[in-house]
DNA sequence: TATGAATGAGAATTCATTCAT
DNA sequence: CATGAATGAATTCTCATTCAT
């Protein structure tokens, strides 16, 4: 695409503008953002946005990719520290909320996209989440290969269950100002369920 | 609030606009949708829209109520028929997904709203969430009391995480097309999943 | 008109209506006005208003054209307790004056229709107004003719200015919480100024 | 006002769109012109409109306030020509009604602001058109101080009823197609008046 | 590249008026 | 005669996007 070219020329431009954005997204949600209070917020002109990106979708787009290509990677490294399955699934849950408690807005962002259902989930087609998703589901084929996991779970309800639930907490931690306990306390207690749960 | 005396003059209008915005929110989003298209799709005028509502989010804010009274008393009902704990949480998962089932769209917008973070989760105090959400804390600490739930498990972790994990499946469920396995399936597994987990 | 007809039926309720509507006019400027607040105020039904009115601007016509009406009766009566021309002026600003001090609220909206040049004055065949108007240059026509006032002076411009003058002071009045002079001083500096400017 | 610092910016535009909002309101009056209208009539777009006004009431509010600082200027400049106060009030009434013949649009839009006594004179601190009236209330109090208006005259009451005078006749003036006198001689008629009238 | 003034399509909402009851 | 629910035309204002500078 000819402005991905363009991401490339003036990168300081480009990720100014995606972290002013990630900040009036989480702030207004993506419908009430003014595209003009992004640019103001990125020290850049109206009109600049668009040599960055094609239009406003494309500013929430963008900031999804990159944001899940991260979290992917550090997912992904965090897994790969052991090579029980299940430990894997507490070092997911761990380094999923990790990353949520370091990058509120983020999160909230991505949460308000996946959520969007209607503009977002049915005309863009989400691989970057599905990818994100089946870092479990693999988690889970390996254990159920190693006969660590029972051989009826389903890998599909595993990651959708497991995700959800992680995600669910984590938007409580997001919009709530007073929290009984810590983000480690739901992780560990998360993890515990799962791997309780569908352990052989 | 005095528009819902409203309600009582002409139900069956009242009815119709909730109904017709139901299904123009599932298909295009609170956003998108537009009034005039609600008021069309109901056999209304458009100014009649703004005899039983106050406003668009007056439209979104209803429906969830009025949704979120008829699920939180079927999933009551669904619970009450067991006495034990464990199984009212598989009663619980069965009855939500069943929910989810036969009304997608109410599904589908209830969610949306759920997850707007921003606009409707920030400035609307969402009682009717909380109540349900502790449906399953209740019967948490039932089992703890009864001892047949671990005494270190959270209620308000649990409550979230299986919420979250039923969400989740359900959104696939509702976006998806194509599905690998049953609704009761999903609904099966994620409860043995937290069952197992929980369980002393 | 076939509506004048109405009027005779239910005499109270046409009354009823044209003083809800002298209130709400007075508090809220005619287009700022809504007719459902008139019907409230009066203690009726929006829809009755249009069995005694054509449509919103008749009630302001009618208001204004009943109001003239007491108005030219109750100041010919004041003009005509005395013969003498200069005296007859001094009556009529007292009088005047008198008017708006009982009735302010018909006061103003008198003031806001007469003012409202392009709607009202310019599609509106003012008659009742020059016949008001006219009262003063009948007394000038009269003095003149009984050589009590200057020839040269315009009857025309006398009827317009000593108006203007009175009419400026009582927006004044209406408009103002802290006042200065009574009303009263007002009529006789006025009418003072006029009497000796225009004396022969 | 903020919005003050964008008429330097591009003030042919800012001109423009005032000249073509007293075009209209003239014509239509405040409530029955559009701002589509005023837009069209300027030759900008609609949008344009509120990048140098805040709405529709700004640019009534603006038109007068721009309109009477010209107003003030004009007759200040004129009233200053003579010694005489008595003389000034000539002044003062030709300076008047010669700006009301020159600008026939703005004069009527100034009246129509001045009279819509409910919304603009209401909620408006209207210190312009003080600081105008007072400049006829300056006038007589020198001349009572030279002893050449009586003591008696009160100078509140000779601005309004002044003004008053002259407003009214120039309302005729406005919105009468057929005019038996000059405007010039209402102007010596009225100051003749008023110079007798208060004279010592 | 960068700007930001200008654009104009688009949408929520209001409210005078009607008419079935 | 009276009602008031329903209508739907009409209007202000917003804001993503463009483009001349």
């Amino acid at each position: 695409m000819s402005l991905n070219a363009l991401k490339q020329k003036k990168p300081e431009k480009y990720r100014a503008i995606l972290e002013a954005a990630i900040r009036v997204f989480a702030r207004k949600g993506f419908y009430n953002a003014r595209v003009s209070e992004i640019a103001r917020e990125a020290g850049v002109a109206d009109g600049t946005i668009y040599l960055y990106f094609q239009n406003k979708d494309d500013i929430l787009i963008s900031l999804f990719e990159e944001g899940m290509k991260t979290v992917i990677e550090t997912v992904r490294e965090a897994v790969s520290r052991t090579n029980d399955p299940l430990e894997k699934l507490r070092c997911f849950a761990r380094a999923h909320l990790a990353l949520i408690e370091n990058d509120k807005d983020m999160a909230e962002v991505i949460q308000v996209e996946l959520r969007q259902s209607t503009k977002f989930m049915k005309e863009y087609k989400n691989d970057k989440f599905f990818e994100y998703l089946d870092i479990i589901g693999e988690i889970v084929r390996e254990g159920q290969a190693k006969g660590m996991i029972r051989a009826d779970v389903e890998p599909g309800v595993v990651k959708r269950a497991l995700f959800g639930a992680l995600d669910e907490m984590s938007r409580f931690w997001v919009l709530s100002s007073k929290r009984k306990y810590s983000i480690n306390t739901a992780a560990e207690q998360i993890s515990e369920f799962f791997i309780r749960g569908i352990a052989a």
